[in-house]
Parts: structure tokens; C-alpha cells; sequence
DNA sequence: AATACTTTTTAAAAAAATTTAAAAAGTATT
DNA sequence: AATACTTTTTAAATTTTTTTAAAAAGTATT
């Protein structure tokens, strides 16, 4: 016999309606009892009860279509906040937000390297509280935190195999005692996919496929509308198919995976390697960077023309488009969308990666497939864990 | 304002519990109330429904589990019968069968060129309705016919891009006027998944990946335990992804395609050239035969042990388990079947396939994915077939 | 300007589904 | 063997949801 809670049910619809604000703008009573295929009865009751409770707000009347002028409502930007945590194996980035996905307090961002780190999880947990802290919103006020992070994620257990080991502990339940706000989390690369779909380039599209260009090369996929895991949770590791037979070596142990040919990393010491052998660009001094600055540095200077930066991702969006190529002919997608950090020279990357995929893609699926370069870009996986929080949120919480 | 036919709410559930029996063996009203999610009171209604229109039967008590033993119903196997079609490029079967996918006339096979030739569809018209007739069945007893087809098939509009043009015109809705029955089409590939999972080797999985072996090399997809065919309904075309740079030409145009490399076809043409070419084998007689008749007798002599024929194959499993390693890459399945024609030397392919992908693929997904092949095999197609005028069947349609 | 037709919202009535209670038919335990 | 506890089925009572009707507030057309 289940316990079902007797609000689970009632509340059910109300919290739909309320998610329904927040991922969308002005809307009716009758727009929402569309797309929600339930009856306006119950909306409107739902809607009055979030009104009523402050959650949303009338927006006055809209202009009329041939009737009654509508009613339109709108989310309450300030009825609740998040806290939204983007994190990367060397660095995170926190920020919080109102229900509008406008900063409250700024984003800030620190140092915190994930590899053989047994501080991580603690110093992770310390800088949350603080920041929380020092902006003063009462916890009530917080409908959660949503963290992204890289590494093999088990979103039902709340473990990361990779990294952030908390004595094969529920993360989310550790960090989540720790902080007294629910918590979840998700893979970098999917809370990507999932902004992009919300609130970005693929908006309300079924179909999508964002890849993470990044210090690896992510993927994360969008099916049937929703965000697509796999059956252990490791779908969408695109980047490292077997891509060119002895390639370049990756970290994984394997050779010729697209992420030791095409990520910005593996730019970045193609770029030193190429700089040190005498190759003339406005990157000279990057030899002595980390692979991560110069990473930066070679993108600032590709945006500027530095034809060596330039020929150096015109490379890299080739080999990514190869692969993209494979992808389009599993999947089909309605659009591949370029976001994460290195979706600030997708329009440099554009170029060669269509390339790729009009030589190595059935006419008819290059044809069909949308290519789109970011508007979020490195914002992405920050939005991406505030959708997260409000895609779990529950008014009536335990 | 759409026009929901009153029938349409209240009959939705009773098709489901229909649908539950024919996709199940024995279920008691609880089981039945319990999967389907719905009330036993609501479930209990639909079930006497069925009986008392034949239908359902009830097959007695089973065994108690601890409280009063439950009855238990079945779908009536003489309720309803099914025409399921499987057509490839150059011949089709086709065989009536009843709720218990049982043959009650044997499955007849016969040429019919689908390339080029403008009487194609009505030849295969004319064919189903012949069968039909011959069969003595009366119309009103059969739920619909099921078409599996190769080639680009739009699901919704009914249309085949590649064969058996109706003008445009909608094909389902041409062979049913046609034939005076229920008319739905498929493409192969999706077909056998589709057998696969309701009946076959994957029965109930939600993440399936099932690889049509035949004269060219299908996929079919089952994400979230549902069909998936991308967002114009060309997901899964893993024949054409780019595998090796400058391999052998395609007929789609491009080079080093799977299908080229290694589809039976292209195994057969490999076979006859190296005959020619002084190869001891048992199939030098081959050298004269059709590439699709040389294909039937490698397999054959393959399972006979001809070593020749096994090399053939194993280089042919090792090409296709390079494409399913960047397939798991990305899909991450449960499992993956090895169906169609080509399932009968599963057993010869399965040990190439499987050492490819432990060289490709990241260990912790071959360790997770599950290689399996079909038992259903060539009657795949037809069984999907069925399963698709199932899926479809309402009780009191139009 | 008046009439006819829209669309949105509110309210009342009807229908559908679930919950609760009770009966039927077992098993397990003392 | 009697009692306590199960599970399945049937029936009755509620609850929930949808449908229908009506009112409110517009637009378009003659």
C-alpha cells in the first residue's frame, strides 16, 4: 500500500501550473488549460490558490483575439530564489537567482580542483553556506540548490562516480543536510542541455542535441522533450567514440577519441606545441600559460582574427563536426545547439563543423538539422541548475 | 474545438486493458488494476466488458499468495486476427496470424522489385487481397493489416519516400481503400525493434538498440520503452555513419559507410571475389549465384563451418561492432539485439562484435550493455507487423 | 448603432475515477 | 480447529474532473 500524502494529489496541478510560469511568460487562463489539457475550472482554481499565495501575478488584460480580453498572468519574480552552482574540474561558479533567471546577488566563482581532493566536498559545502549567508535571503525564501558537475552522475542515488566522493554517501542528501535546502544535481553537460531547451537556442523543441564545448567535449541530449540519460545514466559520452584510428591519445586510455582531437584542451597544447615550433601569432606568450589559461587566450584571439587561433578551431570544428555527423544520422534532431564556454567562437566553429557534416551526412538529414551557435553560452549551466531546482520543486515539501 | 468522440474516454481505458492482455500471458484484474495504474473497480468493469464481447476469457483460479486466489483472464487467441506484411527490396511475406501471434495460414513468400518498378504496389495490393480471400477469414474478424517496408517512411503522413509511390498520396490510406481494412505501415528496422521488445529478446526493456541484419544494416530504437524516430522520423540510420576514412563506396554516395563494409550483401560480394580470386571455400559455386542468393548460402555455410564463410563474417561483426561501440557511446542501452535476416550466424557475428566493442568503448559501458541475439530472427518483421496493428487497434473505431 | 459572432471567465450540473468499506476465499499460527 | 491475517473481488460513498450553460466583455459587419 503506497502512502500517498492526500496534497500530493490536490497540490499536483497547482505546482504544474506554477512550473508552467516559471518556464514560460504571460499567460491566460484558458493558454493554460490548453497546454496542460485540463479544464479551465481547475486551472483557474489553481492559478487563484497561487495568486492568492504569492506566486503569481495578474498582469492585467491583454489585447483581445475576437472575445473577452484575457486575463494574464505571470510568475512572481521574487516569490522564491535559487541558488545555482556550475562547477567544472577546476572551478565553480554560484550564483543566485530570482524566478525571472535574474542574478540576486552577483555570480561569484573560486578555485576548487576536483582530482584527488578530499577537501573538495567540505570546501564546496563551506563556500554554499557562506555565500547564502552573506545575501541575506532567508532559506525559506530558497526553493533549493542546483548544482552541475562533471563526471559519471547517478541522478536516482545522488552519486558521483567521478568525483566529489562522499563515502559513497546520497550527495545530495549530504550536501543537502549540510546546507538545509533540498539539493539536486545533474551532469555539467545535461543542466546545459536542459537551459538550452528552457530558455535558450531550443527552446520548447522535442528534439535536441547541445554539445558542451568545453575543457572536454560534452553532450547532452534532449528526447521527447525531455533530457535523456540512458539506462545506467552515461548516454550521451560522445566524446569518446572512436573517431580516427591511432589518433591523438586521450586521457581515457584510449586513442583517437574526439575529445583529445577537438576540446578546447586539446587546442590549447596543439596552440603551445605549434607556438614553441616557431608558428607566428599574437599568442606568443601563451607558452608558458596552463593549458586552461591559454585555452582562454587562443579563443580571445580568434575572436580578434589571429589567423593561428583561427586555423587551430577551424581544425578542431571539423573533427567535432565528424563526429556531430554520426550523431545527426542516430539521432535525427530538430537542432544541434553549440553552448558552454566555448560557445563564445561558435560562430568561428560554424563554419567547419557544416562543413564536416555536409560531406559526411545524408543530404537529407543535413538538410533537416538546425545548427545554432548559443545565446547563454557559459551562463548555460547556471540556468541549467536553476531549471533543475524548479523542475523538482514541491510547494507542499516535506 | 475538437471533436473527442464520446466513445473515445470511455472505451480508452478497456483498449488499454485489451492491448495488456495481448501483450501479456495471464493476469488477474488486481495485476491488471496495478500495471495499468488505474482503480481495480474502473479495470474490473473494462474486463467484463471484454469477456462478455469475447475478447477476454477467464482461465481460473491460480495459486493463492497468501489471500483469496486470484482469477486469472487471458486474451482469447481466436478473437481477432492480424495481417502482418514484411516486405525488403526484392520480395515480401506475408501471414495471417491470431492474438497469440500463432500462424492460422502459413506465411507465403513471393518476388516483388521495389526499385523502379511502378506496379509494385499494386502487385502487393493485389497479393494481400488474394491472401485474404484465400485465407476464408471474414473481414470484420481481422484488426488491420501491418505493413513493414525498407526505406525513408513518414509514420504520420503514411508516405514511403524511397518505394512504392501512390502518387503522393497517402499509402496508408490507399492500401486500406483497397483492401477494406485498417491499413498501418512501418519502416523494417523499426518493425523488428518493435518485436524485439514486445516478444523477443529485449521483452519490457525500456533502452533497446536493435540492429536489422539484412542486406543493408537497420537500427531500431527504443528509448523510454517507446519507438524513437528522431525529429522527422530518420532516427537510427547508423548503415550510413562514416566509419573509415576512403573504404569501400556506398550506394548512398559516400565512402566507407557501415553498409558497404559490412551489410550481407556486401559480405556476399566479398565472398564471390575472393572465390574468384582462388579462396578454398565450399561455396565456389557461389561465384554465379546472385548476391542475395550467395548471401543465404555463406550463412548457411558459415554455420556449417566453412572457414571461409566464418572469416567473412567475423570481419564483417567486427566492422559493425566498431558502429555499435559509438552507438552505446551515445544511447547507452540496456541492450542490444542482433536481429533480422542476419540473426541466424548471431552466434558466428557475436564474438567480433563484442571484441570491437571492449577495444572501443569505455569499459564501464560494455560492462553494463547486454549483446543478445534474436530468437524471433527472420520472423522479426512479421511480428512486428502484428504488434503494429495492436498498438493501433481500437475496439470501436470509425 | 444594432446585431451577430468571438473569446474568456464564472457557476452549476453531470460524469468519471478513486477511496472506503465490506464480503469472499484463502493461508498461517497457536 | 479456531483465530488472525492475507489477498482478491464487489458494492457503496466520495472526491475529482469534465461538461454544459450562462454571463461578461470584445470584435466585426451590415
Amino acid at each position: 500500500m503506497e502512502v500517498k500524502a492526500k496534497t500530493d494529489k490536490q497540490s499536483g496541478l497547482t505546482d504544474k501550473v506554477l512550473k508552467h510560469f516559471y518556464f514560460n511568460e504571460e499567460l491566460s487562463c484558458a493558454e493554460v488549460s490548453d497546454h496542460l489539457d485540463k479544464s479551465i475550472p481547475l486551472v483557474a482554481k489553481s492559478i487563484n490558490e497561487l495568486v492568492a499565495e504569492g506566486f503569481v501575478i495578474e498582469q492585467g488584460y491583454a489585447q483581445s483575439s475576437g472575445g473577452r480580453r484575457p486575463l494574464k498572468y505571470s510568475i512572481k519574480a521574487d516569490a522564491l530564489y535559487i541558488v545555482a552552482v556550475a562547477m567544472d574540474q577546476l572551478s565553480v561558479r554560484i550564483g543566485l537567482f530570482d524566478l525571472l533567471n535574474e542574478p540576486i546577488v552577483a555570480v561569484q566563482s573560486f578555485e576548487l580542483k576536483l582530482l584527488n581532493n578530499d577537501e573538495a566536498l567540505k570546501t564546496l559545502i563551506n563556500y554554499i553556506n557562506k555565500y547564502i549567508a552573506a545575501s541575506g535571503i532567508a532559506k525559506e525564501k530558497i526553493a533549493g540548490i542546483g548544482i552541475g558537475m562533471p563526471g559519471f552522475i547517478n541522478i536516482t542515488e545522488g552519486i558521483n562516480y567521478t568525483y566529489l566522493d562522499a563515502n559513497g554517501q546520497n550527495l545530495r542528501y549530504y550536501i543537502g543536510e549540510a546546507t538545509g535546502l533540498p539539493v539536486f544535481i545533474d551532469n555539467d553537460s545535461s543542466l546545459i542541455a536542459l537551459a538550452e531547451q528552457r530558455f535558450g537556442a531550443a527552446k520548447a523543441e522535442q528534439e535536441v542535441m547541445v554539445i558542451n564545448l568545453g575543457w572536454g567535449i560534452g553532450l547532452g541530449m534532449i528526447i521527447n522533450g525531455k533530457l535523456f540519460r540512458g539506462y545506467d545514466g552515461f548516454a550521451g559520452e560522445l566524446s569518446h567514440i572512436p573517431l580516427s584510428e591511432g589518433g591523438a591519445l586521450c586521457n581515457c586510455g584510449k586513442q583517437g577519441c574526439l575529445e583529445a582531437e577537438a576540446s578546447m584542451l586539446a587546442v590549447a597544447e596543439k596552440a603551445i606545441a605549434g607556438i614553441k615550433d616557431g608558428k607566428i601569432s599574437s599568442l606568443q606568450h601563451i607558452v608558458n600559460y596552463s593549458a586552461r589559461m591559454a585555452g582562454d587566450a587562443i579563443m580571445e584571439a580568434a575572436n580578434n582574427g589571429d589567423h593561428f587561433a583561427i586555423d587551430l578551431l577551424a581544425d578542431a570544428g571539423y573533427k567535432i563536426g565528424t563526429a556531430l555527423a554520426i550523431l545527426t544520422h542516430i539521432m535525427n534532431p530538430q537542432t544541434i545547439v553549440l553552448s558552454g564556454r566555448g560557445a563564445r567562437v561558435g560562430k568561428i566553429l560554424l563554419a567547419p563543423i557544416q562543413q564536416a557534416m555536409n560531406k559526411y551526412c545524408i543530404p537529407r538529414l543535413v538538410s533537416n538539422t538546425r545548427l545554432k551557435v548559443s545565446e547563454l553560452g557559459f551562463d548555460a549551466e547556471l540556468v541549467g541548475a536553476a531549471v533543475l531546482v524548479m523542475e523538482n520543486y514541491n510547494k507542499e515539501k516535506v
